[in-house]
DNA sequence: TAGACTAGAGAACGATCATTCTCAGCGCCA
DNA sequence: TGGCGCTGAGAATGATCGTTCTCTAGTCTA
């Protein structure tokens, strides 16, 4: 196994354990143990627990923008798509919330390369909204009410929070024209 | 000092430390020192950190919602006054976002007393908010906006998002009519 | 005043966990 | 063929932390 597939093992790994059951639960073992890769091949490629964190982070952000935008995008961009992604994100088994926000919480004082991933991924999110509404107040209105169903939604349960951000922000696109 | 005392020290330490630092990133001997009651009455007190975390959500979900309920009342009960109370808790120095939903990100398998807590904290705000609002599916969609205000403000430090949960917040309002 | 109970201070215990070290095996080049 | 370097497995290390234990010194009661 070389190592570019060592990295991509552990970041599988990482990304599983991590989202499901918080970065501080999971140990460097159980990272171990779920990708196959031995713990000196682990510390070749992330030298620090922090690191892997900030891996796992970087590539969710990647590819969980990627998968709204390319939903979004079948549906010629109409921004309550993104509420219909929503909806099945958060009837997904394991939905556990956004895994920015629940590091944000689970770290009090994150390591730089942590936070910046967090804030990252939560500027690219609006920033993308923004490019889906033309009036940026709304977009901005439409992230708030994104994060608000997330966050329900993990808390709850309750899938049904993606319906009723989606109404509101039909009412709030409609208003803006 | 009795045992009344002691309680109330620990629990104004717990809520201090606790909501700067998150729970897991600090200890009993933190709390010991920072309440200056000893480990061993804080263990009789409490007989369990997870008690204690309980207790501490407990009491903040009380005085938060009291301090919501006091501000709103004192401006006639408009929906609206929530978001300009928002705008002065995220102002505020040492905001770090909702304690509830931080503790949510801390524990991938919370203790069952902690996940109750976290989800009462948040059934009883939508409840209030739905004594506020006469149409209950807009009450959950101002709960959504505030919860996501919340997320971000603390995320990206920007008290402003009270301010543009407020602008959605009325755009709701004036749809209902 | 003697003795039983209690509290506080802090050491001790035990578990967990990030990180490093050891060692035995295996391929690779001279 | 013979050593050199790299590997994986897993033990060892060192730190942190929740929880308990010990010991000393009061304090209240009979």
């Amino acid at each position: 196994m070389d190592s570019t597939e060592a990295t991509h093992r552990l970041l599988e790994a990482a990304e599983e354990l991590f989202y499901a059951h918080g970065v501080q639960a999971v140990g460097m073992d159980a990272v171990r143990e779920r990708s196959g890769v031995s713990l000196k091949r682990l510390y070749q490629c992330f030298p620090a627990k922090t690191d892997l964190v900030e891996a796992y982070l970087l590539r969710r952000d990647e590819r969980w923008r990627a998968s709204l935008r390319e939903f979004v995008h079948a549906r010629g961009g109409d921004p309550l798509a993104v509420f219909d992604w929503l909806a099945g994100w958060f009837a997904e088994p394991g939905f556990r919330g956004c895994a920015f926000v629940n590091s944000f919480g689970e770290f009090g004082e994150p390591a730089p390369g942590i936070a910046a991933a967090i804030r990252k991924h939560k500027d690219e999110v609006r920033a993308y909204l923004r490019g889906l509404v033309p009036d940026q107040g709304v977009a901005d209105q439409l992230f708030s009410l994104v994060e608000g169903a997330t966050v329900l939604a993990a808390i709850t349960g309750d899938p049904g929070e993606a319906k009723t951000a989606r109404e509101a922000a039909k009412v709030l696109l409609d208003a803006q024209k």
